[in-house]
DNA sequence: GAGTGGTCTAGACCACTGT
DNA sequence: CAGTGGTCTAGACCACTCC
């Protein structure tokens, strides 16, 4: 015998699946559920906050319980890295026409919405680690977020480091007036002579903290990935430090591994 | 003012992360929590509720509340794939050295218990558009687990996919017991003519199903990271398909992207 | 059987949202 | 202000584990 929490969360769950309420639409208030299936309000709520842990719903606070929209899904591939090279020194129209997000979501450009906010940051040990340079030193710190126009939650919210003096060498890329720039981070890399060797990406996923969970517009409890990519030059210098949150309720990765032939 | 089990949760967290108590010891009864902190049992298990999801605690029903033991942490590089392809024509006595789990563990094959299954299955709509062949087609199933000597809860349980017809051509491709197979699935597709161009990972994040969370011993909360892996041969198809799960709160993955010179 | 966590009640009061 | 969800109480009884 499935306790009372499970059978009102597989009933509540399968009105859902079968389309009532209708994405969008409110659910009974609790109290009218905990009529419904003659039980106490926390039994329900119980119920209803496996349903957002699935994210089949939004608790709104002081307005009621609704069923969650489908949301637009992002398929990041990695081939997107080689693309983005491709482009880098194409002339500026053919790198205003597409950037990544638009290559990753299939949306054009007039669907998104981009924003930018740049400002100077010091590497704390974990960066230093990863620039191989020494704690202190001074990076470009580039916060990123894109949406689509009809919706608020952004597909991912991304933190980029670069070398201060690295890119100062072209005052533009340190104006985040610029952005976006068309053709992404490696044409801006391209500007100051950089040419990238490979992106390395080291992902793993969790449970969001809440203020991720604000910020990515997902339930508690919905997976976040969170990605490091570390872009690497000719040289062999370390030239980009990105780490990425994703919403895992709206992000597939696909990853290309190459193998030389026999 | 937080509320209540905020601060709850925020306490025990501080205490755990300051070894108090140590991994692997009990914590205090919830009641005895619940008189510490003046407060309800209820309040005191939403608290600790929280602290489960996070992966700090381990509930077990009629035993008590334990701080979790650290797990042994898994890297999983993409350039496994080319690593296992180079041995896959190594002579057996190389191959028995060391597998594609122990690279990515460091550990050695001592200290891992391997567990496989085969049995037949046929290709649902799914396996079916995945191998691009009929609904219907006859496939082997395998599934595998490993796991390290010290700990019953697998690094992954997979679930790989070959068509039966194309490895029947050697049977001890269908003989569950010739398992660990050294070398692993590439040095298997060997014996049977196959060399892989390519293997293609298409992986997102979500909470475990309860069976997800039974089988990888994890918390409820603790985020799954599922991933496809499908691999093709030198003619282009697909040989095989793989459905992998990897519990969140252990696992990294690592891919490279290497990019082709202007 | 003793001790533990799991579920549940029937309320209370607070915080938030929209009118 | 009315209506909603968020938190909390002080118990009760059940289910599980171990002795």
């Amino acid at each position: 015998m499935a306790t009372a929490y499970e059978r009102i969360r597989d009933a509540l769950r399968q009105d859902i699946r079968g389309g009532r309420p209708a994405p969008g639409q409110k659910l009974p208030s609790e109290v009218k559920l905990s009529e419904r299936f003659r039980t106490s309000v926390p039994t329900v709520q119980r119920a209803l906050a496996e349903l957002e842990i699935e994210g089949l719903i939004d608790k709104r606070h002081g307005v009621g319980n609704f069923v969650r929209e489908p949301r637009r899904r992002v398929l990041r591939d990695n081939s997107r890295h080689q693309w983005e090279k491709d482009r880098a020194r194409e002339p500026e129209t053919t790198r205003l026409e597409t950037g990544a997000t638009e290559h990753d979501t299939g949306l054009t450009a007039s669907d998104l919405v981009f924003h930018a906010e740049y400002r100077e940051a010091t590497a704390d040990e974990d960066l230093a680690a990863a620039f191989d340079v020494p704690v202190g030193t001074k990076l470009l710190q580039r916060t990123y977020r894109t949406h689509s126009r009809e919706e608020d939650a952004p597909f991912d919210v991304a933190h980029s480091y670069l070398l201060h003096d690295l890119v100062a060498a072209n005052p533009d890329l340190l104006d985040a007036t610029k952005e976006p720039w068309p053709g992404g981070t490696q044409s801006q890399l391209f500007t100051v002579g950089i040419e990238l060797d490979r992106v390395v990406e080291r992902l793993t996923a969790r449970p969001p903290t809440s203020e991720e969970a604000e910020e990515l517009g997902i339930p508690r409890g919905v997976s976040v990935i969170v990605l490091r990519k570390t872009s690497i030059d000719s040289g062999g210098r370390v030239v980009e430090v990105a780490d990425v949150a994703l919403p895992g309720d709206r992000t597939e990765l696909v990853f290309t591994t190459p193998l030389a032939r026999w």
